[in-house]
DNA sequence: CGGAATTTTGAAACCTTTCAAATTGGGTGG
DNA sequence: CCACCCAATTTGAAAGGTTTCAAAATTCCG
C-alpha cells in the first residue's frame, strides 16, 4: 500500500496563503519557497512604504503582522488594514507609483521580494486574487466605520482576522495569536483605545472572547457572524 | 499663421477624463469616443451590479453619478465611493469575479462599453491608473469615517468631488452641480440625514459653501483644504 | 395643483470621548 | 531570582457629539 502524497500543512504560512489563493504550478512554488527562505528581518515600527514616496520594489509578508495607515496633520493615525503572511506590500500596477499609504511593521516582521509576475503566470493569478481580496476588506472596513456600532467593529474585525489567518493556517478553533495592542484596535476602528478596552470587557463578560497575552479565542465564531450578519469574503466564482 | 489645434475643451466629460490620467494614442481616443457614442441610458435607483453576483462586462459612466455600496442585513446602507463620468465599472483582473458591492445609479445615467484592454495599450495604462486612484479614494474614505468629526467628513467629501469632478472639466470656480440628497451624504459619511442637515446649515452660516438647487458652491476652496490638511490625491510620480 | 420626497426643527436619550489617575503586566538589569 | 521601569490596561466622572423619534415646513415632480 503505497502513501499519498500528504497536504503539506507544514508549508510556510505565506505559501500556504498564495497556494490557496489560485493553483500555482511546482515551478513557482518552489520559486515562492526559494524567495521565503531568503527573507529578511523587519523590526517593528519600522516603515516599508511612506504615504506619498515611490514605491520601488514588491515585498511579501513571511511572519508577523503589519498594516496600511495614514497619519493625520494633528498626529492622528488611521489604519486601513492589517496585512499578514502572505500578503504584499507595494503590488502596483501603474507606472512610477507613489505609496497611497504609510506602511508600518506593527510587529517584527521577516519579508521577502516574491517572484516577478512576468516569470510565473499562476503566481500572476494568486497575486491579483490577493488584490482584489485587500480591496473587499478595505470596502468592509467602510463598512464597520460608516455602520457598526464599537462593539459591532470589534466583533468584525475580529472576524476578519480569523477569516484571513485561517487561510493561512495560523487560526484553528477559533483562536489565534493577536499581537495588538488595544490602542493599535482603536487606530483601524475609529475608537479611543479607553472605548476598545470598555467593550473588550464587555466582550469578556458576555462569554464571547478570551483574550490573555496575544491569544485571542472567539468562543463561538459561527454564532457570531451569524449575530452581526457577516458573510465570509468572495472575489470570485472559481473554488 | 497657421492655428494651432485647440485643446478640446468641448470633448465629452467621460473620455476628458481618460486622456486626463495617460496620454492616448489617436486611435485610442477615436475607439473611446465612438463607445461613448453608443452610450445606453440608465434610470435612477437601477443597480449596475449586485454585490456577490458574478460581473459580465466592464462599464463607463458617461453621464450622471452612482455610487458603490453595501447593504447591511437591517437595510442600512453604506456607500463605499461614488462614481462620475469616466469612472469605470466592473473593471477586474481575476477570473470570474463577483461584485464586492453593489453598483446603483443615484441619477439617471448614461453608460458605454469602452474599448476592451487588449485593443489599445494606452487605454490599459489609463484603466490602471483609474483604478488606482478608486482605491486611493477608498483610503480617503476610511480616513474620514474614522477620524473626522460630522462636519470636517462634509467638507472633505466635497472638497473630493470638486477635484475629481474638476479631472472631467465638470467644476469650475469651487462649484458643481451635486445631484445628491442629504440622506445619500449620511449614507456616504456613516451619518444620518439628519445630523447631516444640522452641518449643512452650520456650513452656510459659516459661509464656506451655497447649496440649492443642486447646485454647490465652495466659497474658499484652498482654504478649506488647508484647514483640513488636505492634500491632492496622487498616485504615480509622472506628469 | 396635488402628492410624495426632501429638508428642517426640537427635545431627550445615547454612545463615545476626554482627562486623569491608578493598576497591571512584561521585560531588563542587577 | 528579584527589583525596577516602562508600556499597556483599567477605572471614574463629566463633557460632548450624534442619534432617535416625531412632526412641521418646504421643495420637487407629474
Amino acid at each position: 500500500m503505497t502513501a499519498l502524497p500528504a497536504p503539506r500543512d507544514d508549508a510556510p504560512p505565506a505559501l500556504r496563503r498564495i497556494a490557496a489563493l489560485a493553483p500555482l504550478t511546482q515551478a513557482a512554488k518552489a520559486a515562492l519557497a526559494d524567495a521565503i527562505g531568503r527573507a529578511l528581518r523587519v523590526p517593528a515600527r519600522r516603515e516599508l512604504l511612506t504615504e506619498g514616496k515611490p514605491i520601488t520594489e514588491m515585498r511579501m509578508i513571511v511572519s508577523g503582522w503589519a498594516a496600511r495607515a495614514r497619519i493625520l496633520p494633528d498626529g492622528q493615525r488611521q489604519f486601513m488594514s492589517f496585512l499578514f503572511p502572505g500578503d504584499l506590500i507595494g503590488y502596483c500596477r501603474q507606472p512610477a507609483p507613489l505609496a497611497v499609504s504609510t506602511v508600518v511593521a506593527l510587529t517584527d516582521l521577516t519579508v521577502c521580494t516574491p517572484p516577478a509576475e512576468g516569470d510565473h503566470p499562476s503566481l500572476c493569478t494568486a497575486y491579483t486574487i490577493s488584490a482584489a481580496i485587500e480591496e473587499a476588506y478595505l470596502l468592509a472596513n467602510i463598512t464597520r466605520l460608516g455602520r457598526m456600532s464599537a462593539q459591532e467593529r470589534i466583533y468584525d474585525l475580529f472576524l476578519e482576522f480569523h477569516e484571513r489567518l485561517a487561510l493561512a493556517g495560523l487560526a484553528v478553533g477559533g483562536a489565534f495569536e493577536l499581537p495588538l495592542t488595544q490602542e493599535m484596535l482603536g487606530d483601524a476602528l475609529g475608537l479611543t483605545s479607553v472605548h476598545v478596552n470598555r467593550m473588550i470587557q464587555a466582550a469578556r463578560r458576555d462569554g464571547d472572547i478570551e483574550w490573555r497575552g496575544g491569544h485571542l479565542k472567539l468562543r463561538h465564531p459561527r454564532e457570531l457572524a451569524r449575530r452581526l450578519g457577516r458573510h465570509p469574503t468572495r472575489i470570485s466564482a472559481e473554488q
